[in-house]
DNA sequence: GTAGGGTTAG
């Protein structure tokens, strides 16, 4: 389950967290939930002392949870002990300090080759080394690289050579060399020394192992030895080349222009004999190597480069969606716009996969040049082989028919997507969308004036880009219109919202001096933020502040600290500002009071509790459901089951009626009375009693509820649930459960299979059946 | 005429 179930999102994680209870503490800290902490989450955590406590000994008791969340915890986290990374003692070389060696062959080898060269024990060394049977190849090599130095480990290399045993001795030396070769490639004259360690490998009759060989290509590449990186590479049996030393051989023979040689292993890699054939790997090697050459990575060749993406592309060789639109976008800048094109062509007319980005790519380069004549063409094209606009093909279009002010003929494209859209068809216009229409209409005649500015502010903070908001401000100054007290209030809400108080406060600041003073609503965000992080001192002293300030607190504002102060238990607090509220005239409306009787319970207040019910009575505010289950909680909690079945009746009788959350107090008290654990067969009748009424939001909270109590779901939990949502034809729900079911490793039966096959491929999503089986195979197979 | 603040119960 996600936190966000227990928690909240956003600002409501932390009011949420302030009630939770130590023995609740512990369920928070499972590294599962730890795990779905969002940024927005960390960054509330830390704000609150409960936060920080939570997420401390969550650092302690989660270690590789918390490792991987590492970059984005709060910097104290940071001083966490096992947050730091590995002593950084200065060892032998990078290798070992990173990875200690714990063999005891390497370890005793190195031991003994710490005496100087000439008085090495070459018995036990030999003893060490070749017993039988022998150690593995690896060792030979980690014993080289533990040297720490070419020289060293050269000297090692030539024992080896005349002490190994006639039939090991090529496969130990040529792994003792690889290390050679690495320590050499890391020394300052790596030149020199590599040249002359191949030579002698030559002389020498040592085989390089394809490590030496990758090496070795990619040294001698750097340093501009073609010839002796092809060498380098042919030494190694073609059968025993990987992907890496093909990949390194082909970027330094485009490098370096040999369209030839990399002809040739195009060819060796593309035979039927080799593993690589069937695979993608080839494509993916060619092509990344011909767009680093595109790019002008030693100097580019357009004629023989495209050449080359022919080649392949006869060969049944294509580039992903991705690289091709980035041949084609490179292409496009050193104008080949009319070579782009013909390259798209090709690859379609040879079967290739070809989708709506490279087709995007020329389009914005004809855009540029304001050739509209062709990009109607490439449109028409586009529909005549049947390749579907996407999202930024749309884009495109209705950019260009603002900017040629044809602002209508784009908003009719805009009503046609957004129609599509409903029959359930691909894209849905996005921000980009939004941005080239709204600046269309703005141009059209109609110039944006402060509130259409407030509107836009307000829609960034409400998606979380406060930094774009904030951009949108600077620039309504600097188009000469003038923010106003809305303008401020929606960017300071929007930072609070956000988490960033401090910031707020900041910016309230700065706006105060340019003469914009903050009214009711500026203080309550404000107000709201400073409850949310429990610092109850500010919020107070900010209500004080906004009634010195000769703007009085409306009843919103009363209601915001007093929902503030009750959340966080403060009930004696609480009850002085709804004291004060009265006395400036207003009255408590129906929430308010909820929040005062919920607040008294949860304080075990009963007396107090049923004062403010008595005072919501007499001043005429009906309780409600939620006024009710407050109680029903309280009473549920403490095992007094009389008076919650009372309560009960009481409130079906005034016409209200019960929620998932009455019964489940009522279970609750049930359950403590008599000493029961809430079991899954409880809640599955509860489950399927609330999916046959159609309370299917009840049930799924339920089962919310189930987990948050540790109580596993089974089979019929989801089965119940199914027809539930299947009634409702809620298939987004449905989806959310079937990952559930596969998560909790819950199989389903024939009643599971029935429903979900009868519905789903009524529905045509037969393809997240597939995946939901699937699910099972695999969770199968591990298990 | 169009924009901004508090929503409670398990």
């Amino acid at each position: 389950m996600e936190l966000n179930c227990v928690l909240g999102r956003g600002p409501l994680a932390l009011k949420n967290l302030k009630r939770v209870s130590q023995p609740e503490e512990s369920k928070l800290l499972r590294p599962h939930f730890v795990k779905h902490l969002s940024l927005h989450h960390l960054l509330f955590l830390s704000l609150s002392d409960t936060g920080m406590r939570l997420l401390r000994s969550a650092s302690e008791q989660s270690k590789p949870v918390l490792h991987s969340l590492k970059p984005r915890l709060h910097p104290a986290l940071h001083l966490s002990p096992f947050l730091r990374p590995f002593s950084a003692d200065p060892g032998p070389g990078p290798e070992l300090s990173r990875q200690p060696n714990d063999d005891p062959i390497v370890a005793q080898a190195l031991g003994l080759l710490q005496a100087p060269e000439n008085s090495w024990n070459a018995a036990e060394l030999s003893r060490l080394l070749f017993p039988s049977p022998p150690p593995t190849p690896a060792h030979f090599s980690k014993i080289a690289l533990g040297l720490g130095a070419s020289d060293k480990a050269l000297k090692f290399l030539e024992f080896v050579q005349s002490n190994s045993p006639r039939d090991d001795a090529p496969v130990f030396v040529s792994h003792t060399f690889q290390s050679v070769v690495k320590l050499a490639s890391r020394e300052p004259s790596w030149e020199k020394a590599l040249l002359e360690l191949y030579k002698m490998s030559r002389q020498r009759d040592i085989r390089l192992t394809v490590n030496a060989s990758t090496l070795l290509v990619s040294f001698f590449g750097r340093a501009g030895m073609v010839d002796e990186a092809v060498s380098a590479f042919e030494d190694v049996d073609r059968n025993a080349r990987d992907g890496e030393l093909y990949e390194l051989y082909v970027g330094m023979l485009f490098r370096h222009g040999r369209f030839e040689g990399a002809l040739k292993v195009l060819d060796e890699m593309l035979d039927p004999g080799s593993r690589f054939a069937a695979s993608n790997i080839p494509g993916k090697i060619f092509f990344s190597a011909l767009l680093r050459r595109l790019q002008g990575e030693g100097g580019s060749d357009a004629d023989e480069i495209v050449g080359f993406f022919l080649k392949l592309i006869e060969l049944g060789v294509f580039p992903d969606s991705v690289t091709l639109s980035k041949i084609i976008k490179n292409l496009c800048r050193n104008g080949e716009i009319g070579r782009a094109w013909d390259l798209v062509l090709r690859v379609i007319q040879s079967g290739g996969p070809v989708e709506a980005a490279p087709f995007n790519v020329i389009l914005v380069e004809l855009g540029k040049r304001l050739d509209f004549k062709r990009m109607n063409e490439l449109m028409i094209k586009m529909k005549e082989i049947n390749i579907p606009p996407d999202i930024v093909t749309l884009g495109i279009l209705i950019n260009h028919l603002c900017k040629s002010r044809r602002v209508d003929d784009a908003l009719e494209v805009f009503e046609r997507i957004c129609t599509k859209q409903e029959e359930g068809l691909s894209c849905k216009p996005d921000t980009v969308i939004y941005n080239c229409l709204i600046d269309g209409l703005c141009k059209d005649g109609c110039k944006p004036n402060v509130i259409t500015y407030n509107c836009l502010i307000d829609g960034y903070c409400k998606c979380c880009e406060i930094d774009k908001a904030r951009q949108l401000f600077d620039q309504m100054s600097e188009e000469g219109v003038q923010p106003n007290v809305v303008t401020v209030n929606i960017l300071v809400d929007g930072m609070c919202k956000f988490g960033r108080v401090g910031h707020a406060v900041e910016f309230l600041k700065e706006m105060k001096v340019r003469g914009l003073s903050p009214n009711v609503r500026t203080y309550t965000s404000l107000i709201k933020a400073f409850c949310n992080v429990n610092n109850f001192e500010k919020a107070m002293e900010l209500f004080g502040e906004m009634s010195r300030s000769g703007c009085s607190p409306d009843s919103v504002a009363y209601y915001t600290l007093i929902s503030g102060l009750c959340n966080a238990g403060r009930m004696d607090d609480a009850s002085s500002v709804a004291t004060e509220l009265k006395a400036a005239g207003f009255s408590l409306d129906v929430v308010c009071y909820n929040n005062l009787i919920g607040g008294f319970c949860r304080k075990n207040k009963l007396e107090e509790a049923y004062e403010m019910l008595k005072e919501m009575e007499s001043s005429g505010v009906k309780p409600d459901t939620v006024t009710y289950n407050c109680l029903l909680s309280y009473f549920g909690k403490t095992g007094n089951l009389t008076t919650a079945n009372k309560l009960m009746r009481q409130m079906i009788e005034k016409g209200l009626v019960p929620t998932v959350v009455s019964y489940g107090a009522l279970i609750h008290g049930y359950c403590l009375k008599n000493n029961i654990p809430p079991n899954t067969v409880i809640y599955n009748i509860l489950i399927e009693c609330l999916c046959r009424n159609d309370k299917v939001d009840g049930a799924c909270s339920l089962m919310d509820d189930m987990m948050e109590k540790g109580v596993r779901p089974n089979t019929t939990t989801f089965n119940a649930l199914f027809k539930g949502l299947r009634q409702m034809n809620w298939l987004k729900k449905a989806f959310e459960m079937m990952d559930r079911m596969n998560e909790h490793a819950c199989k389903p039966d024939y009643v599971t299979m029935e429903i979900l096959t009868e519905w789903l491929s009524a529905v045509g999503e037969v393809g997240k059946l597939k995946n939901f089986v699937q699910g099972y195979e695999v969770s199968a197979c591990t298990a």
